[in-house]
DNA sequence: GCACTAGCTTGATCCAGATCAAAACATCAG
DNA sequence: CTGATGTTTTGATCTGGATCAAGCTAGTGC
């Protein structure tokens, strides 16, 4: 592992108030791996050995049953991912696989029950990260059950603009993704793109310039207990 | 309170390994209403002063946005419900209204965050029990994005018959409630039931009889790492 | 530079589920 | 017992989204 690469791990959330020997007993018992793009690191059913850290790339989370798969979510650095099947020493729920090429840090889960069943900062921290990605689920419900295709798409666009700070917007994995990740299929993410064409929504390639915000966001009607993050 | 209601509720995961005093403290913090059907406990977006746990009768968890509604999920006895909001000291995600006359128990928030941050054991309780309840969205998300309204139908049938012991199942809330849950309309509720007739399935009202379990079962085709609630 | 492949778009068609309306059924209050 | 009300069912129709097919575009390897 770069040492410079440990700065970044350290200020993750869920290492926030552990003690340095732990943190150090953490990683001296973890192993950085640098994947290619479509490798398979986690397949739901099998049992949580290892938490995941993504530090450089992107990874999917898809779930799968009988022959339909849908993405469920994207992992980006630096975030760790399925921390419920760790704590429960469970099986995963979910599969896990690189989008791009990454690097991803794996911590063996008997490490990381060992120092939450002894560090109180650290099992704390667990909770809140448990928290929110709890909250962060049910507001994906939420946007499943709650709005249309096309709104699930408005709203989306809606949060990278303001997560990119720009007007236009980059979208951050083939639209194949975004599509299976918004519920819905790629030939039905271009028509919902066309459908916003009338709301200031301009389509080069992944590049999507948004020229009439306003108008976006009443057809939107974006709503914080579904979009922001952060609550 | 009751002191007959104490040992019920004094057996729920979330206070195992909680020492008796502190257990005390939440209960002499809390106090215990009964509210008749259809009263409103919770508001989306209000911040998060109680912890509410169900002690007698059935609670409605459901979210709103933009006129539309939908029922996210059910809570029965004797179960803690939006415990995420609390620990992390944010506003609830969704509302909540009883489905029938009810016996709830609101602790509140600053007293479970104060013993969440002296009781250890009480702490690694409530991560238990977070990842617990996030599994189950997950869950959840996965039977809403992976499976058609029929085959939701058809699991959740097999579902109750496993959990009543028995081939003819009471449903137990209302139909117009259990479609909003399982994502359609009370219309096509009724067609979905009307669907699974071929496969043994007969409705009487809210008796559910399933006569041809394992026509039902190759139909439904369910999945442990959606339908078992235990993993 | 060409051939191949994967992603994306567009068109046509189908269908699962919603909506609207009406009727039937069950429950409750007077 | 009757009238009112809410739930459920059924019918008709609509529509959002899926599926299938074909063509276009962009990227990659030889």
């Amino acid at each position: 592992m770069r040492p410079d690469d440990l700065p970044q791990i350290r200020e993750l959330n869920i290492f926030e108030g552990i003690s340095d020997e732990n943190f150090d007993e953490l990683m001296r018992a973890s192993f950085l791996q640098t994947f290619p793009a479509q490798m398979e690191l986690i397949e739901e059913g099998e049992p949580a050995d290892f938490l995941h850290i993504v530090v450089e790339g992107c990874v999917e989370l898809f779930a799968s049953t009988n022959g339909r798969e849908s993405t469920m979510a994207m992992v980006y650095p630096v975030s760790s991912f399925i921390l419920a099947a760790i704590l429960r020493d469970a099986v995963y729920l979910m599969s896990a696989r690189t989008n791009k090429k990454s690097r991803v840090l794996m911590i063996p889960a008997v490490s990381v029950r060992e120092v939450f069943d002894k560090d109180p900062a650290f099992s704390k921290a667990m909770v809140m990260e448990l928290a929110n990605c709890y909250r962060g689920v049910i507001k994906e419900h939420k946007n499943l059950k709650l709005r249309t295709s096309v709104e699930r798409l408005a709203n989306r666009l809606l949060r990278y603009r303001q997560k990119q700070q720009s007007d236009q917007v980059t979208l951050p994995y083939d639209k194949k993704i975004l599509a299976s990740n918004l519920g819905m299929t790629p030939e039905n993410l271009s028509r919902a793109f066309n459908t916003l064409k009338p709301y200031g929504v301009k389509v080069e390639g992944n590049k999507i310039t948004l020229t009439d915000i306003e108008a976006l966001a009443t057809f939107a009607k974006p709503s914080k207990l579904i979009d922001d993050l952060a609550i």
